[in-house]
DNA sequence: GAATATTCGACCGATTAATTCTAAAAAATT
DNA sequence: AATTTTTTAGAATTAATCGGTCGAATATTC
């Protein structure tokens, strides 16, 4: 049917709330489909299991994440406001993705090998970005950097490695402010003088 | 010993946080423990269940709950103002004190005989707390009511009928003012003119 | 009204979680 | 320092839960 994969869809957004409150394991096939008016067994015609949910649950945040990184990058034309509207897009989208987040950090889902294959293609789809961001500002004589390939992997690495202290402690207050301070000690390097 | 009822309130205050973020069902014994740094089974020495454990975290966010109510009715002299503050305090604890909420709200915890119980508690206090908020607006001259202690109850059961449209819908924003204008509504029929 | 798509209740086996058991650390008492 | 008592926790037990299957029922399409 036609409608088949517009269920799908439905399922995908109700679940997400459903998998970004309680996790993934917490989180039952029951309340699933009692949450759209379901029966258990219903949601096995759409999907053949839990796991599978969850991949297109990640899927889809994953998209809603790439979507807000290109516009943010699209928002300006100067390269250092636009790296650092990009690196605050970036590290508060991972707060409210929490799903992906969770994909990523929580220690349960390492068997996971879809949550690898994520994992790296979101990490090539950040470099590239990321690259192009540096590589615009160093064309525009803003940023000085000999191979912006490289340097793409560095400030990626330093983002990733940023993003549990960022968000294990206080997570509330300050991050803005934290947010700053760190995009400003990476620009030191980066700017021209 | 004498630190038995010490640790207890330790187990306490920690397995109400996660009670309060997964709520009873999906909380587990391994999960209050692991917070704890303690084995499984070690729990079992201060607790016999997970029922008296959250039976224990009920009782303590009750208790929290009249204290922050009674301390708002100190707050001020002024009947209307005192009126006004303490439906505030009530609607927004309720918010905070989720446990205590859940416990009155889930279906899943009918069966628990305890929360009855609790709910009679809680209902025999704010019934009394209401009344003698009432009754000095009254002696003051600032309401106009024939029977204070039927007054009460028409006031409590008005705020447990809110609180159900009140929170589920859109949780964060319009709270204040949704509430002013609800103390506003029941004020007209009060205060006298 | 046959064929197809969709729903769901009943069930199963594996896993998980609550609780108990046992015995060993750690503290307190003698 | 021996012993008694308190506290801890790994292992064992038991109960419940949950993901997933199956087949039958119901709705939809042709």
């Amino acid at each position: 049917m036609v409608d088949k994969e517009k269920f799908r869809e439905k399922i995908v957004l109700s679940a997400s709330k459903i998998f970004s409150r309680y996790g993934f394991k917490k989180t039952t096939m029951e309340e699933i489909a009692r949450a759209l008016n379901k029966g258990k067994s219903s949601i096995y015609y759409y999907f053949k299991s839990k796991e599978e949910i969850f991949e297109a649950v990640v899927d889809h945040e994953a998209q809603v994440l790439r979507n807000e990184l290109s516009a943010a990058i699209k928002s300006t034309d100067d390269p250092e406001l636009r790296l650092r509207r990009y690196v605050k897009v970036r590290m508060k989208s991972f707060e409210k993705l929490s799903n992906y987040y969770n994909a990523i950090f929580n220690r349960d889902l390492d068997h996971f090998n879809f949550i690898e294959k994520q994992r790296e293609k979101y990490d090539l789809m950040e470099i590239a970005l990321i690259r192009y961001v540096l590589w615009m500002g160093v064309r525009s004589g803003h940023f000085n950097l000999e191979n912006t390939g490289l340097a793409a992997l560095a400030v990626q690495t330093a983002l990733k490695g940023l993003e549990l202290p960022l968000f294990w402690e206080k997570r509330n207050y300050g991050i803005d402010a934290r947010l700053d301070a760190i995009i400003d000690i990476l620009f030191y390097g980066i700017v021209r003088k």
